[in-house]
DNA sequence: TTCTTGTCACCTAGGTGTTAATAT
DNA sequence: ATATTAACACCTAGGTGACAAGAA
């Protein structure tokens, strides 16, 4: 099973509808797509892949998804390939890619939570997070520097 | 065969009796220890191993090594373990671990070559590089930068 | 109009030697 | 005395949205 990081991030995010900004150079997401992985066999290898697939036929919009794929040692493994991977779509990851922001409500979400555009903030620093949980932020720079993040237990 | 990137920085180094800063919570390498491989079969496996070993029987003047083992696919591969592998030795790259710097000509190296350091340079932005080829620094961010870096012919 | 691009000030994140304080 | 540590100013490197200019 996979749980999806900062969900809570993402949620508030979605219900205002997730833009992105896209950029000829390539630019990062913000929330962005982490995941911890349960129930994994310690001896066995596997390949993780992303894609994104629309989610309607509307342009732009963008559905991430996340596979497990199992790496089989058998000879004929090309057999089970079928049964050898799971894909796991968030839907609270959704997003419309834009070139500039569309929903001002979104870019002062981002200006937020996001540390990278603390310049931009205009409240005290004591008034924030407001609705957010005080760990939150802490908790996904941590994640981002650890290159083994330890699993700790989903909770229910 | 494996050939070493930025040889010239590490010699003018080596003459002078590299140091190295070691700190408690780490610290990295200047120059840094970075390598081209050649002749490697591209459908085969290898895994890239570093250690570093005394020089003698000082203290603290540690000889970095690097070795190239090619993962055998055969099932009795332990068998062929003394011929799966190749080590390196650049003996330019040895170095004397310090906790402060011990040789002032060291340090002014350092300060002249490392970008981290531009802070403490007196000299003219013109007057530098001095005695180093114009192009080794903006050729090791360069490197540093790429994740895939383009092998050139090795040059006699 | 509408969409896209490039530049900018303002940040985060972290790699330098210096220096003064503290161990040993 | 000598060796080590911690705090610091000064960098590199690069991720933000704002804004003005340009393209479609």
């Amino acid at each position: 099973s996979v749980q999806l990081e900062m969900k809570a991030l993402w949620d508030e995010f979605n219900q205002l509808g997730t833009e992105m900004i896209v950029t000829k150079a390539g630019r990062r997401m913000f929330p962005t797509f982490q995941v911890k992985l349960f129930g994994m066999d310690p001896m066995a290898d596997y390949m993780l892949l992303m894609d994104f697939v629309p989610v309607d036929d509307k342009r732009y919009r963008y559905q991430p998804r996340f596979h497990v794929v199992y790496v089989d040692p058998r000879k004929d493994s090309e057999k089970y390939a079928e049964e050898n991977f799971k894909t796991f779509v968030f839907e609270e990851t959704r997003f419309t890619a834009v070139t500039a922001y569309q929903n001002h409500r979104i870019t002062q979400l981002k200006i937020a939570s996001n540390p990278f555009a603390k310049g931009f903030r205009d409240c005290d620093p004591e008034d924030w997070p407001r609705n957010h949980r005080p760990s939150a932020l802490p908790l996904m720079s941590a994640f981002a520097r650890s290159r083994n993040p330890v699993a700790s237990p989903t909770q229910p």
